[in-house]
DNA sequence: TCATTTTTGTAGTGGTCGCTAAATTAACTC
DNA sequence: GAGTTAATTTAGCGACCACTACAAAAATGA
């Protein structure tokens, strides 16, 4: 983190942190190449020269959006504590999120850039990778649980984590399409019937 | 099915079908708006006005290329025969298509038009009533099986549809992602742990 | 006050978007 | 052959894209 005592020059005459909210709010509903830099004029109630003073470029501004939205709105698997519940938690979370008003439906990260133009295929790089790490997260807090005795020996930690993975990724498409609360959380109570036993 | 015989005029010199099949791709791959018009011209070899010619407008060819993606690679879920055989049937040929060589990964449909311009939503209501459509129809044969006392009487069978197409949404972003068709297989048989069991 | 520094609004840049008018070409019928 | 019909190529339409040069504005330090 770089601070910067300006002190010289004008000063600006926007709150950063608001501008970031809204412009990745923008981004969330809307998705990279969906969000256009007028788009984000009229979120932000900036000009573009400003936006860019500030953020540098739209890719720039979009990364800084996806760790905003991965720091205030991401759901957290808690590391320690019974991993069922933990796991249960955790799928729970995302389907009230998810779903939650005055936001955007869905996950911003989970189902973002998945078709993108060839051109600007780095932009999409990003959120695959923030979703590659989120399935490791899951995988080794399950191959954990597996050397603890807290699961099933032969348990597959990897296919395993893939299935929570792909219910949170599930829920985003479904939220997008206009699941409730309700409808989510149903769908998450019941892939946690697909838990490992010692049968 | 509108024939005609056109018999005058200049004839076509390409074939249509095929043309169809190469723009499918392009959108299959790079979603409605990462396809650009320039775009389907390499990939038809068509010029601009051949393709409004036959096709209309991109968004008219963007839904027959829904058409027939449905038509050729959709996965079906058998109505008849043993309802768990039928699903799990379901989910292997899903793991199998969305990580087949020589095809773009994972679902047209069930990623599609997710992040959308504001301007052009309308794009994005025929691929969410086609997935829609599919969770109906999965939802009407879990039902059916209840009724036949195929499954316990408590079954939920919308969260049960629902958990089924969360899993075809989740492979779809992970084979887009880069899992393997091994990897995709390991997350359909795990999620079929949550089968519902009379116990 | 005056020079300096930084942000602001104005007004564009070249490029690409989806799409099409106009002319040419290639088949038909008569 | 002449006339008709439709698909082709060429060329370019207005609109929007991400982005920026420029100068006015608003704060500072001297």
């Amino acid at each position: 983190m770089e601070m910067r005592k300006p002190s010289r020059g004008r000063p600006r005459s926007f709150d950063e942190d608001a501008v970031l909210d809204a412009a990745m709010r923008a981004f969330w509903e809307h998705g990279y190449e969906g969000t256009s830099v007028t788009t984000l004029e009229s979120a932000t109630g900036l000009k573009a020269p400003s936006i860019y003073g500030a953020f540098g470029s739209k890719e720039a501004l979009y990364q800084s959006a996806l760790d905003r939205y991965a720091r205030e709105h991401g759901a957290v698997l808690r590391p320690d504590g019974p991993v069922r519940e933990a796991v249960a938690e955790f799928l729970l979370e995302a389907a009230d999120r998810f779903s939650e008003g005055g936001l955007p439906p869905g996950c911003m990260i989970s189902t973002a850039a998945l078709g993108v133009a060839a051109a600007q295929r780095g932009v999409a790089t990003r959120p695959a990778r923030m979703r590659a790490q989120t399935l490791d997260g899951i995988e080794q807090r399950l191959r954990r649980a597996v050397e603890a005795g807290e699961l099933p020996a032969k348990t597959d930690a990897a296919a395993l984590a893939r299935l929570v993975g792909a219910v949170i990724q599930g829920m985003s498409v479904q939220a997008i399409d206009g699941a409730s609360r309700d409808e989510l959380r149903a769908l998450a109570t019941i892939a946690m019937n697909a838990w490992p036993t010692d049968g």
